[in-house]
DNA sequence: CTGGTCGATGTCAGTCACAGACATCAGATG
DNA sequence: CATCTGATGTCTGTGACTGACATCGACCAG
């Protein structure tokens, strides 16, 4: 048997969600946090570099999931094609089954500046994986970072939709959809000309 | 005579920057900025939210020069031509002799990921207002808010390429390279066509 | 079986960002 | 002259986060 209780981070994380939807994020203190985990405020931080990190796990998972998308995808293809790709291997990552507990996060996050920073930070290091992946696969700069700054752009907007109330498509019908109106943004010229 | 010295919010800027460029950002305490421009820590925090803040004035100013430039663009015009209304307003803001102090204080930032956290969530602040203004005008969603985090990121990609070692083009030469790269990601498909 | 190493934790003490409450005092205002 | 105001100082507290060291079950070599 363990010394220790095992899955301390998952505990953490669970405590966390459950004390910030009662009581606020500023109003909780990591101490009550871990103390709710059954563990000390030490621990917290050994498991979490600071206090808003703990409603931000999942991230490398993502990243990879985005990175995947583009790596499967034939070389030489088109900028928006390759962020199809990435955003349609991202989709996979929002089941159903994750929407409720997304929505109920989310209430957190929009309810505190400081988290919202913090989700920032992670869409920004989303858009700066998908820089790297697009660059190596030869696209050049700065389009490869505009494109990556739209793709994380239109998986913001997505996510978003995805949570919102009532929405029942799932990610990878919003994400297209989303992404057409990118296109349709600059594409309007062609647009016409078609017709 | 004035009972304290006037500029204050100015004389604690210039030390902070002083100071986090002499010993980094996080070796430097909050009350040894203030003791060095002449006040007292509870001064210094009641010119600034928090420590991040002192590095990151102006914005309202910043904001008001995008917003400015779309308002005087005509009714009706294409998102993008909205857009770039804007950044061409808002590069009357970097002038040469700024040019000096930017690429000092981004070093500072650069060095630092709680800075370069607060710099994306001003940078967002800007989209924002942004989208507000392209949607005011007519923009419907979500083309206003893909439009505006296009806008921003051709602004940061700009500013960027702004203070770069060697770069002697002025802030409106450069965007408007950079959004025509933007342009060209997407309306590949229209420039075969007029070919 | 014994001893030693290892990893996750507890304990303790400390630093520092930041905030509330209250006092102070030069100058504007009537 | 009396009073008010705004920017500041002073004092005190809370809470996020860190370094150093101790603990102890698990696991492994001999």
């Amino acid at each position: 048997m363990a010394r220790w209780e095992p899955g301390t981070s998952d505990r953490l994380r669970a405590a966390a969600l459950d004390l910030f939807v009662e009581q606020g994020f500023e109003q909780t203190t990591s101490a009550e946090i871990a103390h709710a985990a059954g563990v000390t405020e030490r621990t917290f931080f050994r498991h979490f570099r600071d206090k808003r990190e703990v409603l931000f796990g999942g991230q490398d998972q993502l990243e990879l999931a985005f990175v995947t998308g583009i790596r499967d995808a034939p070389a030489g293809a088109p900028p928006l094609d390759l962020v199809a790709a990435a955003l349609d291997s991202a989709a996979q990552f929002f089941t159903d089954e994750r929407r409720a507990s997304s929505r109920v996060r989310q209430t957190v996050v929009d309810a505190n500046p400081a988290l919202q920073e913090r989700e920032r930070h992670k869409l920004a290091s989303v858009a700066a994986v998908l820089r790297t992946e697009l660059h190596a696969h030869g696209v050049p700069e700065p389009a490869a970072r505009l494109a990556a700054e739209s793709g994380a752009t239109v998986f913001s907007i997505s996510f978003a939709q995805w949570i919102a109330p009532g929405e029942e498509r799932g990610m990878r019908e919003i994400a297209d959809g989303v992404l057409g109106a990118l296109v349709s943004l600059t594409g309007a010229g062609a647009a016409e000309m078609e017709a």
